[in-house]
This record gives structure tokens, sequence and C-alpha cells, in this order.
RNA sequence: GCGGGUGUAGCUCAGUUGGUUAGAGCGCCAGUUUGUGGCACUGGAGGCCGUGGGUUCAAACCCCAUCACUCGCCCCA
């Protein structure tokens, strides 16, 4: 048998209700804040990412879905969508527009193992402030991030936030870093050992026991940060505090991705094993100039949809639905134009497949119908409806007006 | 990429030290007289025991491989 590939689940309608209802939250929310969506395709040339993700980045390095279209070009499914945003904005001369506000949502592809909260294909959806250069927008960006989670029940969660500074910061807190590093390589995981050269940073991030151990008295990034970028931070952690979001200064906080400087935040919940963030982003000023733009300060984050719905807690949207059951081969036309009748007030209406009131009404109930309306000669006849309440069981016969009062109410 | 666990009916799972026609519950289909669902009762359909190889007189059961799912590691949303 043909089967799909790992890691890329189909997905039905007990899950696609909740998805929905997910993005049309999080596109509310996204609204009330002044965003608007933003549609990238979902090829794009491998050089997108590899020059704003990152050459050592694990997701350019070992996860990207790469391969050579008819032309040769190397192409990849896009394992985020941040840099095809700012590759899109500077494509089409946006970049002097001032403070753009864009959300999006759609698949992602990484090839990597799938386990809880992880797949190869799997959904995002997030926000980009773009071209905003003022500590306001990291702030804006969290309170929606805070509304947007809110919104769709999760009350259970952790806000973590930390500085990466400016480059003259990390220019200088790297090459103590490196410094104090090398004295310890021995003691260092392997891992560690190999992002000593390639990206030090990454080693505050370890999970190892011996290398927290060693970065316990590492030099720390927030020792390095030069007057503008303590300022701006400081501005960002103050705004929050007057606003009461709560949040946790965790100074070994790194990002996986390349472009990001100064703010940068996570959301965890401890429901989803050992893929605890669900929503994370940051500010990535440099990141249209790794695609060869102009400086374009910005700052985003991205939610896994599946993460969420791991965690989220959502309200079953309840609406009516009605199914007109024909009591013979002569009333499917009959019911077929009462359906429409039905639908055109707005309520959900299908025909029962069977011409039989029996099996009619026990595709109702299996189908979750609230009210079954039985059209029968004697209905047709006195131009009237029969209608059963599925719930109750209660039945009447009505015109059609009374019938569409009586459900609405 | 690395490690652990699991693959038997649509679903959740039994299946004895290897031994006849592989089971249950739920679900599905049909029936239990009137133009009527849900509940109950009765009956029925449905399995290459994940796939390929091997050991054996004999394999769902033992061995090898492979694929899938799953949980961790790495990493990430």
């Amino acid at each position: 048998m043909v089967t799909s590939l790992r890691g890329m689940p189909d997905i039905y309608p007990e899950e696609t209700q909740q998805r929905d209802q997910l993005t049309k939250i999080f596109t509310n929310t996204a609204f009330l804040h002044g965003f608007h969506r933003i549609e990238t395709p979902i090829l794009e040339s491998l050089d997108v990412f590899v020059r704003s993700v990152g050459e050592t980045s694990d997701i350019v390095s070992k996860e990207m879905y790469t391969l050579k279209d008819k032309g040769e070009r190397d192409l990849c499914l896009r394992p985020e969508n941040t840099a095809g945003i700012i590759r899109s904005i500077l494509n089409n001369k946006k970049s002097h527009i001032e403070n753009q506000k864009y959300f999006y949502y759609g698949p992602m592809f990484r090839y990597e193992r799938p386990q809880k909260g992880r797949l190869r294909q799997f959904s995002q959806l997030g926000i980009e402030y773009i071209n905003a250069k003022s500590p306001t927008a990291d702030v804006e960006s969290i309170i929606l991030a805070n509304d947007f989670i809110k919104n769709i029940g999760i009350t259970d969660y952790t806000l973590e936030l930390n500085t990466l500074g400016d480059e003259e910061t990390r220019k200088n807190h790297k090459k103590a870093l490196v410094e104090y590093l090398s004295k310890h390589q021995q003691n260092l995981s392997k891992e560690s050992q190999d992002r000593l050269q390639k990206n030090p940073l990454r080693i505050l991030d370890s999970k190892d026991e011996k290398d927290i151990e060693i970065c316990q008295s590492a030099p720390l990034l927030v020792d390095f940060l030069s007057k503008s970028a303590q300022d701006f931070f400081d501005r960002v952690v103050n705004l929050l505090n007057e606003l009461n979001i709560y949040f946790n200064l965790n100074p070994y906080l790194v990002r996986g991705l390349d472009y990001y400087s100064h703010t940068i935040f996570e959301f965890k919940s401890g429901d989803l094993g050992s893929q605890s963030t669900f929503l994370a982003g940051g500010r990535y000023d440099k990141l249209s100039q790794l695609l060869g733009g102009r400086v374009l300060p910005s700052v985003g984050w991205a939610a896994g949809l599946e993460r969420l719905m791991l965690i989220s807690n959502l309200k079953k949207e309840d609406q009516i639905t009605t199914l007109v059951i024909p009591g013979d081969e002569s009333l499917v036309s009959p019911s077929l134009s009462l359906v429409d009748k039905i639908r055109s007030r707005g309520i959900t209406s299908e025909v029962s497949p069977s011409t039989s009131f029996k099996s009619g009404l026990k595709y109702a109930n299996k189908n979750q119908v609230n009210f079954a309306v039985l059209l029968g000669a004697k209905e047709q006849e006195t131009n009237t409806v029969t209608w059963k309440n599925l719930l109750t069981g209660s039945q009447h016969t009505n015109t059609l007006e009374e019938f569409i009062k009586e459900i609405k109410k």
C-alpha cells in the first residue's frame, strides 16, 4: 500500500476543526493589534535560509528539505517563515515603509525525527513587526503573544526573556567567552567542543551537566552590553513591568537561529515533554542585511500550531445543523429546495442520503445533527415541515418560517 | 543523526512453554410489523497477526532485516 511520509500526517475533521478555530482566534487577535496577513511561497531558494538562519545552525545544516528544480537551482521547503517574509519585503521594495505589521500561518518543513509536538511537516503561525526600531515594538509583540495565548485558553506557561545585545556587545562577549571556554575545553561535552569553533554562544544553552557547570561562571553577555543595547533592553523590561506582564530573565537563553539580536523570548509550558517551547521569537535587526538589503530593524515570533493544540483549551463552537429527510424518491427535489431555503437563512442543512425516515434519522444522529426535518407526502400537501429536536426527541409540525424561528432560539 | 518501546479486526487490546478453523469490548451493517434516531435484544460482515527473509514437522509467538508509530537525546515551534 502507498503510505504517507514519516512525520507528515493526514488531518481529519476532528482535528481540522480545532486547528481552524485556533487560526481564527489568532487572526482575530492579530487584527485587533493592527496586523494583516501575508503569504509567501512554501518553496524558496536554498540561499534564503543559508544566509539568514545560518549555515552552522542545526536547521540549515541537517534539517532542511532541499531539492533541485529542472534548471538545477537549489531550492528548499521553508523551515520557517521569517526569512521568506524579509526576502519578500526586499524584493517588493517595501523596505522604506516603517512599522509594517504582518501575521502568517502555514506549513513549515524540517527533516527531524518526529516525536511529541514535533513533526516534519508542521504549521507555524506568527507575526513580524518590520522596520520598527522602537523597543515598544518588542513589547507590543509580546503583548500580542500574551493575548493570543490567553484567548486560546492556555493558562499554565512561563515567559522567558533575554537580550543578545547589538553587534558590538556580542563581539566583545564572544571574545571573552571563547577565552574562558578554551580554558575548560577538555571538560566540555563533545558537541560543545565543536560549538566552540562554530557558535560558542550556543554552549550557554547546553543541557549537558558538565557544560552547565562550566557555564555557571562563564562571562555573561549581560555584562558586555553596550550603553545603547542596555538602554534598549531596559526600556523593554520596564514597559513589561509597568504592564504587569510576568516574565523570567534568563541570561542563558539563546536562539537556534543566527539572525537574532537584542530582545529574545520564549513561552514555555510544562505539558509538552522535551518540546516545552511553544512560542518563541525576538528581534532580528540584521536579517535583511544578511539577505542583501538595507538595515531593517524588526521583531517577531512564531508558534507551533501542533504544540498549541496539545496545550490549548478551546470551547467547542456550537452551531445549529439540520437534516432534511425526504419520505420517498418524489420528495428528493422538494427536499433539495427546502435545504436551499434553510441555508439561505445561514443555517447548515443537508439532505439525507437515503429516502427513509429511519435511516435518515440514524444518519442525523451519527452526524450530530440538531434538528431533523421530515418531509413526507402529508407535509408536502399542507406546505408544512415536521421537525424533530434530536436532543430532546420532541416533534412538531409547522410552516418553514415557524420552524426556523423555533430553532434559532 | 543516536537510543528505548510498540506493531494482532475500523478503534482499544487479549492470545498459555511454538501445536487444529486467531478472540473480546467498542464501532460498523441488518433485523426486533405502523412515516421515527439515540437505549436494549438478536444476528451478520470484517484479520496475509506491519512487510520480507530465516529456524522448525509446525510460527501471531523464536532469530535477522526492513518499514511505520511512539517516547527520549540532539535541536527546535
